[in-house]
DNA sequence: ATCGCTGCTGCCAGAATCTGACAGTGGCTT
DNA sequence: AAGCCACTGTCAGATTCTGGCAGCAGCGAT
């Protein structure tokens, strides 16, 4: 068995004990000297594992759980951190803190890039979309990931359809209905498309001339002039 | 720089280049031979890393991302599996089979009595809960986690109040308010408790009688037998 | 106060692992 | 045919890991 294997063993069964257990004992349970436990303990607090020992008693792990290293798609990490956004938003005090604490240890070890996509996945309202989607949301998003163009054809509130291009930065819950904010070419203005109203939905391969952190941060901007009138 | 620290390196590597990367590249960014580099990769793809090489090409890493080990408690857990819960609930189709995916692979590397832990809390129906908590849900938690009795004061819908013991297995969302699902000693059948309207709740330190699990499978049942009336 | 149990650290030699270099195979592009 | 590349096998040397030993410190029981 590796190094690293055991240190996951050792993970798991101080969890297994839940009273204090001797250094001894599990360097018994690993099959490894008990010169090799206490290194391995020093590693894993290392890695910020809350491993307490304390002299006359042994080793105890506090609640909680070491996730070891997983794999997940972007589509993934962007469902948990949305969700997790959400829990942060419900007014269990308890639970909204565990969950922004979560987020925090997830964001610090994202890698920029990745960072930036789930900034521009807002949630803005209390979420509770009714209408099944039409078009394909995952487009939608690989478009803002690349900063490329898309051609739509939107029905506005009063019916009348119209084709567009417009550079999507980021994808929004709004009241009860998804919303793409865009930059509308034909407006020349920051324009919110309900996703349910976009008919067509075409990447055109071009990618917009602005950065889309810059577009979110002027959107953001230009939301709160809205607000404070 | 360790082994260890040095195959996430590689992932972050592979993930700033987005084209194909040649390994003797990849080998001289990291400061190591490219025999190294081979069974870096191997390792890694050994642990489930969508990396692949193709001849006369490179390496891409496949989108996704990989999260080093990371150490969250318990309530961290829950709240990220009950966010992701909620995403599979939603309509946007991709992002909730996304969600779905993740969950798989968190419950897949949770000890077990964390994963029946995260059984005890369901996500009924579609929460927009309003209401401030007045009581300490983490006490409730911590009861359904011990399987032990709560003695609670708890104003029903009359408004009249009632001192009960009861024996709580779940907490849950319904509708706009959360509920705490229990064995009522007093009525000697399954009750929910609105968590605002109880309005003192102590822990007795008394375990009860049964196996949370035993209840949960049993108050489902009884829940479709309802709702086929 | 003494004893026993335990956590924790430094040290060192042997065991285990990792590493780099070399050689070779097979696929692909030019 | 030539060049680039992924990939594998082998092997000696470098590196790391491991176990045993010695010693210190904190704690509770005797």
């Amino acid at each position: 068995m590796s190094r690293s294997e055991r240190l996951l063993d050792l993970v798991q069964t101080l969890r297994r004990h839940r009273l204090p257990v001797s250094g001894r004992t599990l360097a018994g349970e690993l099959g490894v000297s008990i010169r090799t436990l206490y290194r391995d303990i020093a590693t894993l607090q290392g890695q910020g594992a809350p491993i307490e020992g304390e002299a006359g008693l042994g080793y105890v792990l506090k609640p909680g759980f070491m996730l070891p290293p997983l794999m997940f798609t972007d589509e993934e990490i962007e469902a948990i951190v949305l969700g997790s956004r959400w829990v942060v938003k419900q007014p269990d005090s308890r639970l909204s803190k565990a969950a922004a604490d979560a987020l925090a240890k997830i964001a610090a070890v994202l890698p920029d890039d990745l960072r930036n996509d789930l900034d521009a996945s807002t949630l803005l309202v209390g979420p509770r979309m009714g209408a099944s989607e039409g078009i394909d949301l995952a487009a939608v998003r690989q478009a803002i990931r690349d900063e490329q163009k898309l051609a739509i054809t939107y029905s506005d509130a009063g019916g009348a359809g119209s084709k567009r291009i417009v550079w999507p930065f980021a994808l929004s819950f709004f009241d009860k209905v998804r919303v793409m904010v865009a930059w509308c070419e034909m407006r020349q203005d920051f324009r919110h498309f309900r996703t349910d109203r976009i008919a067509t939905l075409d990447a055109t391969g071009l990618r917009y001339p602005r950065r889309r952190q810059a577009l979110l941060k002027q959107w953001r901007t230009t939301l709160e002039d809205v607000a404070q009138r």
